[in-house]
DNA sequence: TTGACATATGCCTATATGGGTATATGATTC
DNA sequence: GAATCATATACCCATATAGGCATATGTCAA
């Protein structure tokens, strides 16, 4: 077996570092494809390949507009990396015994639902 | 040019499946190859292998015990990715605004030195 | 020292990659 | 409808993968 496809999943579309940069970019808001370009100094071919990685893995959306296409970050198709490295955390840092406590507490005082 | 080599950075080693199954079971503190073979149902060849790219990304140590060899977490080596999506969580979590402010809190409030 | 156990490495193959370059598709303007 | 701008796709290539299998290395026991 060869290597799990870009496509399969937000982890391999994002161990790309061009991947990465792309969605540093668009944390700024919606972006046409030759912004990217100018920004990431690559190739627009290029550029639109790894776009089309980042669509089918659902971490960016995609508007027509005029002659451009815009696109636009979809954080939660992120959410699966955060969920999994989370834990992790705790054998690096000190602090988090006391942060998770905070977590605690803001959870049972406040009622809310919440999406994480 | 090819995909970056798995052995590149954290974020390419993380990327296979496998790969993270191994470092979840580390989690649980130090393990023997065999132990992990038997976890994942993987041939031992197979896990030896991720455990070098693993390990060659800093990701895991050894130690030698005996005919074993045990292999224990080092989850500092995930701090990049952990560093890289939690900007990102902000696009999602719509609680995240008021847990970002207990964190400017816990900051200012106590002048610990920390690792994160 | 011989054999059993634990792990690592070598070799094979199918597969997909990322960049480069040329070109297709599509929208706008003149 | 022709020229132009914006983006997507097709094709080529070097590269390394993940698993399967055989085997090397290393350690302990009898």
């Amino acid at each position: 077996m060869a290597r799990a496809a870009t496509t399969a999943d937000a982890f391999n579309a994002v161990a790309e570092p061009r991947r990465r940069q792309i969605l540093d970019a668009l944390a700024g808001g919606e972006r046409p494809v030759n912004d990217l370009v100018r920004q990431l100094g690559l190739g627009q071919p290029q550029v639109s390949k790894h776009l089309r990685v980042l669509r089918e893995v659902g971490v960016v959306d995609v508007r027509d507009h005029g002659r451009q296409r815009l696109y636009r970050l979809n954080g939660r198709a992120l959410k699966p990396i955060h969920d999994w490295i989370q834990p992790f955390q705790r054998s690096w840092s000190e602090r988090f015994d006391e942060l998770d406590a905070v977590l605690e507490d803001l959870k049972k005082e406040e009622g809310h639902a919440h999406d994480d």
